[in-house]
DNA sequence: TTAATCGCTACGAAAAAAGTAGCGAACTGG
DNA sequence: CCAGTTCGCTACTTTTTTCGTAGCGATTAA
């Protein structure tokens, strides 16, 4: 057999479309963003306040990006918010915050009594 | 009020946790390892394979990470794979996959008859 | 032995993110 | 009207991360 073998070729994996999200939201702070979003709409500064003061190149570029994606939209004067498709995607990320807390109870052991 | 309002403080975020492995996944590859091992281990190689020929730097750093999070695992002779733990998460990430569907779906209308 | 594969590392180039400062517009309250 | 704020957003430089390629020592098989 040859090194790189071809039979390594994707017969038809799932999801192409899971493949642009996970391209999406694996970008530093997108998931954050989203994810400080969760429970109503914060002011681009609000937004950066949460965000552990990120650099507002990268809060807006990720702003951009998830508003491109429909997940996020920018109202006259509440500021930023979920849309309704954002907040779907919300719902999951509360699934993952609490795999968060079956993880985190696996790394540190509760203090001995 | 002063332009910095410290009522800004989280009073109580639900998440510590989350912000951890927010941060942890947030990195560039680690979803989408996780994801490509959702269905059996797989050699160091064929993952990066799969992973659209990642640099061997990156696989190495994001599996190290997702070892030490006790999300990964290595076995001898099968390779690298989910650990219980891991594979929990992928359940989320399926969750993931399922709404990228409908994301998909959102962004491209589909070709007219 | 020879050949192939394994997990993993080194190193320089390219890209992304961090950090700081500030713009023009829109909203406040005197 | 007019300071004083806050808004969303951008420019610029430094630092960090990721990329891309090559290759190591160990292990496995023929």
């Amino acid at each position: 057999m040859s090194a790189d073998d071809p039979a390594e070729s994707p017969p038809a994996r799932t999801g192409r479309p899971v493949m642009a999200l996970l391209d999406l939201v694996s970008r530093r702070w997108a998931l954050r963003i989203l994810w400080e979003l969760r429970d109503g709409p914060l002011t681009s500064r609000a937004l950066r306040a949460r965000c552990d003061d990120v650099s507002p190149t990268v809060l807006q570029t990720r702003i951009s990006e998830l508003r491109e994606a429909g997940l996020v939209a920018l109202a006259p004067r509440t500021g930023y918010l979920l849309t309704d498709l954002g907040a779907d995607l919300g719902t999951v990320l509360l699934r993952l915050s609490r795999f968060a807390e079956t993880w985190a109870s696996r790394q540190e052991p509760p203090p001995a009594p």
